[in-house]
RNA sequence: GAGCCGUUAGCUCAGUCGGUAGAGCAACUGCCUUUUAAGCAGUGGGUCGCUGGUUCGAUUCCAGCACGGCUCACCA
């Protein structure tokens, strides 16, 4: 803390005590509300001359000697308190000790002041809770068109989210933010549920992890005296509750994949996995579209909305990539009968670089981003991967040499991935241990044999569409945040020393 | 991990071609009983991110470090 904050604290901490002087309890338990901030305001026809009580935080005061205007706000918004002399005797000396974002309980009768304005007219009120920071102060305008000048905003990216709660506080679009992903959550529910998904919670410490190609965070259980690890996906527990007998189940929850944040990626990030059984990755295709066409029409009443200031056209039915087709007319080549040369030779060529230790695979992924992804703004499904990219994925009919998947891009990052999920027990057996070769080989990042899992296949698991999607981006897409901590509430910056 | 940029009052920002700093808002004092970025008058508040170097003298120049932002790499 440094002195300046001190001085105006202290300030505060005097007029505390002063209030504990007078006999007044600063942090009472009883709280009188009659009506929110916006209900007074919207209800005015109906409330006027008629006493109401308003509770929230001191936001704006000024001062007219023997009257004073105030600000009160709570989470619908702001009234009007209007404090006079002649109605509160004695206790409007009170006002002296408080301070703005403060929390006040005032009742009195509603009324419209010469500029219009509904306002209370202040007959009794009381702190409910004094602050001893002083909050940083955002003032507003509004110009007659409807455009709101802001003056101070508090805007340093570190400050605000070292202090998020003081970002939410004085900052709306902050708070809105936060909001309207949960509405998005919630609506996503809804959208799972009225198709007869149901959500069940897996593990997220688990003793292997899988489902995903990422390094992941260790964790140690004392009494199981073992090692486990934060999952970095929640497929393959669902899958076996589809050899459980569930045919349609999904989750929403965080993953944890130990790697660098930037602006689309978060260490702990949300994912929607839904599995559904007899159907393949086209119905999730379908289902995708609907779900995420269907949030912009509830957020934004069109599918045709705006992301950082560029049109984006969320319209179905999305375009479609093909993988290979799309590489091989790029490069010229046939990616599947070239040299791992020539593939280095294209990357080179379109700008990219490839590393000594690639596989063949790495280096179709690698013209994968450079052909596909990054002229991807518009909502694209990416179909057709390489099988040797897709350990968990069912091989095409067609052509064994890729798999029946989807990666969704929109805005230029990627929002899902899905397949027609592997449920050949011993295919599956052989692509993970093709992972463990490649792990042993050096790749931090392939994946795992998890026998407990191919032995649930063993069992028995119907054919099933599968998917994961990236919530946190999406709620990025929805809310027009340009970095991913914006849909955060509390992101983590590193510790200051 | 790399490059570029940033860090000055509680907040938003000026500024010092090197002589220890200013504004608005917030705070404090006074005036003001329909204001709304209320107004008017006045006061206080800063080891200029940290540590070193150069210098008679550094907040300013240089280096290192910390934290942050953007871009790239990695990745969903």
């Amino acid at each position: 803390m440094t002195d300046e904050t001190k001085s105006l604290r202290d300030v505060r901490l005097e007029k505390l005590a002063k209030l504990r002087e007078l006999g007044v309890d600063s942090y009472p338990v009883e709280t009188k509300r009659t009506h929110r901030a916006v209900e007074v305001v919207d209800g005015y026809d109906e409330l006027e001359g008629v006493d109401v009580a308003a509770a929230g935080r001191l936001s704006a005061v000024r001062g007219h000697g023997k009257a004073v205007f105030a600000d009160l706000t709570d989470e619908t918004g702001k009234v009007q308190l209007y404090f006079k002399k002649d109605n509160l005797g004695d206790d409007f000396e009170l006002l002296e000790l408080l301070d703005l974002g403060d929390f006040v309980n005032a009742g009195g009768t509603v009324f419209k002041t010469k500029t219009g304005e509904v306002t209370i007219e202040v007959k009794w009120f009381k702190i409910l809770a004094k602050g001893l920071r002083t909050p940083p102060v955002v003032k507003t305008r509004e110009a007659g068109d409807g455009t709101v000048e802001t003056f101070d905003e508090f805007a340093d990216p570190e400050k605000r989210y070292r202090r998020r709660y003081v970002d939410m506080l004085v900052n709306p679009a902050s708070k809105k933010r936060i909001a309207d992903r949960a509405r998005m959550t919630a609506a996503i529910r809804r959208f799972m549920d009225e198709r007869g998904f149901i959500e069940i919670e897996t593990p997220i410490l688990q003793p292997l992890y899988g489902g995903a190609n990422a390094r992941p965070f260790t964790t140690y259980h004392n009494e199981l005296e073992t090692d486990l690890y934060l999952r970095i996906a929640d497929e393959l527990y669902l899958k076996r509750l589809l050899v459980a007998g569930f045919e349609k189940v999904y989750e929403i929850g965080k993953d944890f994949r130990n790697e660098a944040i930037d602006r689309t990626h978060y260490p702990e990030h949300t994912l929607l996995e839904w599995y559904e059984a007899y159907a393949t990755y086209e119905d999730c295709i379908t289902m995708s579209e609907e779900l995420i066409a269907g949030l912009a029409e509830e957020f934004h009443g069109t599918t045709k909305i705006e992301y950082q200031g560029r049109p984006l056209d969320l319209t179905p039915p999305w375009r479609r990539a093909e993988v290979v087709p799309t590489i091989n007319d790029a490069t010229g080549l046939d990616v599947f009968d070239c040299s791992e040369d020539d593939l280095r030779k294209a990357i080179e060529k379109l700008g990219g670089e490839t590393q000594e230790s690639w596989t063949r695979y790495k280096l179709i992924d690698e013209l994968l981003d450079l052909v596909v992804k990054d002229e991807a703004w518009d909502p694209m499904f990416v179909t057709g991967h390489p099988a040797e990219l897709s350990p968990l994925a069912k091989r095409s009919p067609g052509d064994p040499r890729i798999v029946e998947r989807f990666e969704l891009f929109i805005a230029g990052t990627e929002l899902a991935n899905s397949f027609s999920e592997q449920n050949d027990p011993l295919a599956q057996r052989e692509a993970l241990e093709a992972q463990a070769e490649a792990r042993a080989a050096g790749d931090e990042e392939a994946q795992t044999v998890d026998e407990d899992f191919l032995t649930a296949l063993e069992y028995g698991m119907p054919p099933a569409g599968g998917i994961g999607v990236g919530l946190d981006r999406l709620a990025m897409i929805l809310t027009d945040a340009p970095n991913i901590r914006e849909v955060l509430a509390f992101p983590q910056l590193r510790e200051k020393k």
